[in-house]
DNA sequence: CTGAAAGCGCTTACAG
DNA sequence: CTGAAAGCGCTTACAG
C-alpha cells in the first residue's frame, strides 16, 4: 500500500505565497482576509486535496466537532435486534449532524456499561446524545452523575418534570389515548394492553394511562387483569399475547406499547386461532416501516422522528455552546390500517 | 452550567510526584515503568478521574483511534427505511471496534456524495468501513480514487475477482442455490425471482445465478418472464410482486432477493388473492429479525453478521497497521420456515 | 489585511 | 527506570 502524505497548511502557505496563519483564516472563514489571497489559498487547497486535521485543530479550540449517540439495548444482548424505531432516528440525527458539520460517534451500551464518563472527559466527543429502552430505574443514577460531572447530554424519552437533563420525547400520553379513543369508537370494550406499564417504563405508562384516559371517557376500563408485561420486541410481544390468551379473560383489542410487540402479538394470536381484527383489534405504536406490511397492516402512533433527530441534535449544540436549552414534547398521531377493524387501507 | 475543569497529565504528574512524561508512560502501558510508580500514576489518575485526551495524543501518533462507517443508502430518500440487515451489521461493527479499542464514526451517505475524499484526508479516522445496496457501476470509480489516493477500506460487498479494494462478503451465490434447492425439493416448477439481477447489484445477480443453477440441476429453468427488478425494500418488493402477477404468467414460488422484498411480495400476493405457501412459496434472504414473525413465517437465508462485523473490522484494522489482508466470503445458511410450504415450524 | 509566535496536551527519541 | 525537550498541525491574540 502506498504510503500517504498528506498537505499540511504549511504547505498550503508555500504554494499560495502566505503566511501559515493566513492559511488558516481562510479555511476558518475569517472576514479579515483579501478576497485576491483567499482565492489563491483556496486555489492551493484544492490543488493539494488538503483537509484541515481534526486533531490539531480540535486540540487548539478545544472543541472536537463530534457528538456521540450512546444506544442502549439493556434486554435484548442479540445485536441484531435493535428497534428500528430507534434506527430511523438514528438515521434522522445522522443527517442532523451532517447539516451542522458535526461527526457523529455511535456506540452500543448495556445500560449498565460504564459510559457516563468516558467520552466528553476524553474531547471525543462535545457532547452526548442518549437514546434507548431499558428500565429508567438504572438510568436515574447516571443521568444524575452526568449532571453533577457538567457532561452535556440530550436524551430521548418521556420528559417528566423531576428528571436529570434535557429531554426530548413524543407525547405518549396522548398517543395513548388516541388509541384509547379509535378502539372505543370501534367498538372494543375490552382492552388488552402489552408492554411493561411501570415506573422504569415512563414511556410505556404514559400510553397505557393515555388510553385508560379516553376509556374512562367511553365509560370504559383498561382492566389490569388485561395488561401483560413485555419490551420492545416481537418475540416479548408473542409471549406476552400467548399469556394472555392462556389467562382466560375475554378480550377484544390490544393495545401494544410498540411495533415490535404487536407484530409479535400478531403472531401469537394467529396461532391462538383468533382472527385480526375480527376477533381482536391490534395496535402499536411508532410506526417503524413494517407496520404497513404486516399481516394485517398495522394501525400504530406516528413519532415524527426526522423532527426528532434534528431537535436532539439543536438542542444538544446550544447546551455546548453554554446556550440555554429545554425539554420538548413532540405530537403523536394516529395512522389507522387495518389491524384496528376500521374501515381503512 | 458548571464550568469543566478537565485535569491534564501535568495534574497526575504533580499528584503522583513524576514526570508528565512517566505518566503518559503509564497510560500507553509502557513495560519500562516501575511497579510502585505506575501504581501511584494510577491512583491521580482515578483521583481527579483523568481521561487521555484523544486530538493530543492522536496529533503526536498520527493515529485517530477511529474507524469511520459509511452506510450508502442509494434508492431510498427515506431515513427511516434503512435495511434492518445493515443495521445488524452496524450492530456488530460497534461492537467489534469496543473490543478493539476503536472508536466509530457513522455517517449515512447518497452513493452520489463526495466521501470518497473525506475522513482520512483529515484525520478523521484510519479507515473507512463500506455498507450499502446501490448501484455497484456509480461505485466502481469511487473505489478505484479510493485505492488510488491510499485510503485503507474494508467493503461489504460480493467478493469479485476484478474489484477495488477489500471486500468481506457473503457467499451468495451458495445462498441462491440453496433457496433453488429447496424449492424443486419441494416440487416447485416456475420460480420468480424478485429483485435487480444485473451487473450493477452483484450480490442479486449472484443469488439469481445459484438459484438458477440449481433449478437446472433439477431440470428446471428461472425464467427471465418471472423476473422483476426490485431494491430492497419492501415498497420495492410490493411493486414488483404487483407487476408479476400483472403479467399473467403462472408461477408457484417466489425467491425474494431480500427479505423486505419477500414482506412486500407477501402483502402483494395476498392482496391478489394467493395463498402463501400454498400457491406460492415465498423465499427471502438475510433473516431480518422480523421474518420470524411475518405471516406466514418466512424462510430464509442466513448471513452471519455477528461475523461479518467482526471481519471488517479486523481486516481493516490489518490494513491500517500496514499488514496483509484479503477479502473473505462468508458462507450462508437455508433457514425453513412455513412461506415455503415445507413441514416446519 | 498579514505575519511571527505562543501554546493546546500529548508521545517518544535521547540522555542519564 | 525516569526526566527534559522537541514537535505533531493547527488557531488566535498581538503587533504592525
Amino acid at each position: 500500500m502506498r504510503k500517504r502524505t498528506k498537505a499540511t497548511s504549511i504547505d498550503i502557505a508555500h504554494r499560495a505565497g502566505v503566511s501559515q496563519a493566513t492559511v488558516s483564516r481562510v479555511l476558518r472563514g475569517s472576514p479579515l482576509v483579501n478576497a485576491e489571497t483567499r482565492r489563491r489559498v483556496e486555489e492551493a487547497v484544492r490543488a493539494l486535496n488538503y483537509k484541515v486535521d481534526r486533531h490539531a485543530s480540535s486540540l487548539r479550540t478545544q472543541r472536537s466537532g463530534t457528538l456521540a449517540l450512546l444506544l442502549f439495548e439493556e434486554p435484548t444482548p442479540d445485536h441484531a435486534h435493535i428497534n428500528p424505531f430507534f434506527l430511523s432516528i438514528l438515521g434522522s440525527v445522522t443527517r442532523a449532524c451532517a447539516r451542522h458539520g458535526q461527526d457523529l460517534l455511535v456506540s452500543f451500551q448495556q445500560l449498565s456499561d460504564d459510559w457516563h464518563a468516558d467520552y466528553e472527559d476524553s474531547m471525543k466527543a462535545d457532547g452526548l446524545i442518549l437514546l434507548g429502552y431499558g428500565d429508567y430505574r438504572l438510568y436515574r443514577d447516571k443521568l444524575d452523575a452526568l449532571v453533577a460531572q457538567g457532561t452535556r447530554f440530550v436524551r430521548w424519552g418521556a420528559v417528566q418534570p423531576d428528571q436529570p437533563g434535557i429531554s426530548i420525547g413524543c407525547d405518549n400520553a396522548h398517543g395513548g389515548r388516541l388509541v384509547g379513543e379509535h378502539l372505543a369508537a370501534l367498538g372494543r370494550r375490552r382492552v388488552a394492553f402489552l408492554g411493561s406499564a411501570s415506573r422504569g417504563y415512563p414511556e410505556f405508562l404514559d400510553r397505557y394511562r393515555g388510553c385508560e384516559a379516553a376509556l374512562q371517557v367511553a365509560g370504559l376500563a383498561l382492566d389490569p387483569a388485561l395488561q401483560v408485561d413485555a419490551d420492545s420486541s416481537e418475540e416479548a410481544g408473542y409471549t406476552a399475547a400467548m399469556a394472555l390468551v392462556e389467562r382466560g379473560q375475554p378480550f377484544d383489542a390490544v393495545f401494544a406499547a410498540s411495533d415490535l410487540i404487536a407484530i409479535g402479538a400478531i403472531r401469537a394470536l394467529a396461532e391462538k386461532g383468533l382472527r385480526v381484527p375480527e376477533d381482536v383489534a391490534v395496535v402499536g405504536f411508532d410506526d417503524i416501516p413494517t407496520a404497513r406490511f404486516t399481516n394485517p397492516s398495522l394501525t400504530t402512533v406516528v413519532q415524527d422522528t426526522a423532527r426528532a433527530g434534528e431537535l436532539l441534535v439543536e438542542t444538544l449544540l446550544k447546551l455546548v455552546k453554554g446556550e440555554a436549552a429545554e425539554s420538548v414534547t413532540l405530537p403523536a398521531q394516529l395512522v389507522v390500517r387495518r389491524s384496528s377493524g376500521a374501515a381503512a387501507g
